[in-house]
DNA sequence: TCTCCTTATCTTGATGTCGAGATAATGGAT
DNA sequence: ATCCATTATCTCGACATCAAGATAAGGAGA
């Protein structure tokens, strides 16, 4: 009896008339990503990061050389406001590990690199990142992350759509 | 080939060292509630709600009679910092939806109940929230929802601890 | 070339959250 | 009875986010 079927079956008494199903799924996923959130701020913050910064400074170093996108290229890969990257591409700026440059071709624009300190730091973390999110996964055997896997994708399909 | 498997496509390329088995898991977790999030959001919206308000609201409904507890177990509840909820309980008492009353008991403390109108409101509320969260899930079978919840709480025992 | 619609980014104000410290009451020990 | 550690809530400042509107440059058509 975890928190989740604890919620599901206060409903159970007050609203009988209520099929609480779909709950205990979306609750469930809830309380995971949660738990997942909570442990990988933890590994952020020791290289200084949180979700935010992280995210961005992945998305550059993922894209391989030169390490550099547009602000609308971060957009479109981090589903942020455009208020928000803004603030984001700031505030990482004003760390030194991100620098703005000039776009050559589109002078609304430009182009957010990653710095060399920006480079280091990101590698580091996020060395550090998925030994985290595989200990996070350890409990699980490979039959149950593929049959998860296949669920999740399901899930998320039917969602979308 | 969804946004998850681009994303550990590409860190495959950059940085080959890296297992990214874990990333696909919690990636995938991650869309999902933000999936879940972003519908469930628009019921809240229907009835002037959001997240934060429909959260309270429901604990103190499914409390039972009579629909009232104090803020410390509203914290338990629901997991936010004590500024966090001080705020979310002014602004429903604002709305009219809940009333702090004292507490006999312990001066320290107040009891937050529900007004008949907030009562009404979450009751209409979660209805449709039930609705919204069963249509998120109507395309996995029976089948599906059920090792999906014996899977979603294997990974939550494996990341809480 | 000029106009005007579109695109790309930034600005601003409102909201929600956290965390540390402040305030106030409780309750056990002396 | 008084002290003091604990408990319960609130206050305050810092941040992150969003949505709407502002700014500025691109680009197509007359």
């Amino acid at each position: 009896m975890d928190h989740v079927d604890f919620i599901t079956q206060q409903w159970g008494q007050e609203r009988p008339d209520l099929d609480v199903t779909a709950m205990g799924v979306i609750g469930r996923v809830a309380r995971l990503y949660l738990a997942y959130q909570r442990e990988m701020h933890k590994t952020f913050a020791e290289f200084g990061l949180n979700a935010a910064k992280f995210d961005v400074l992945a998305t550059l170093r993922r894209s391989g050389p030169p390490y550099t996108l547009s602000p609308g290229d971060l957009l479109k890969a981090t589903m942020v406001a455009s208020g928000t990257m803004t603030n984001r591409i700031d505030r990482l700026e004003a760390d030194g590990l991100v620098k703005r440059t000039v776009n050559p071709e589109d002078s609304r624009s430009f182009l957010v690199g990653l710095t060399e300190e920006g480079f280091a730091l990101i590698d580091r973390a996020v060395t550090a990142h998925v030994q985290t999110q595989a200990r996070l996964l350890e409990a699980m055997s490979p039959q149950d992350v593929e049959t998860f896997t296949a669920l999740l994708g399901k899930a998320l399909r039917a969602a979308d759509s």
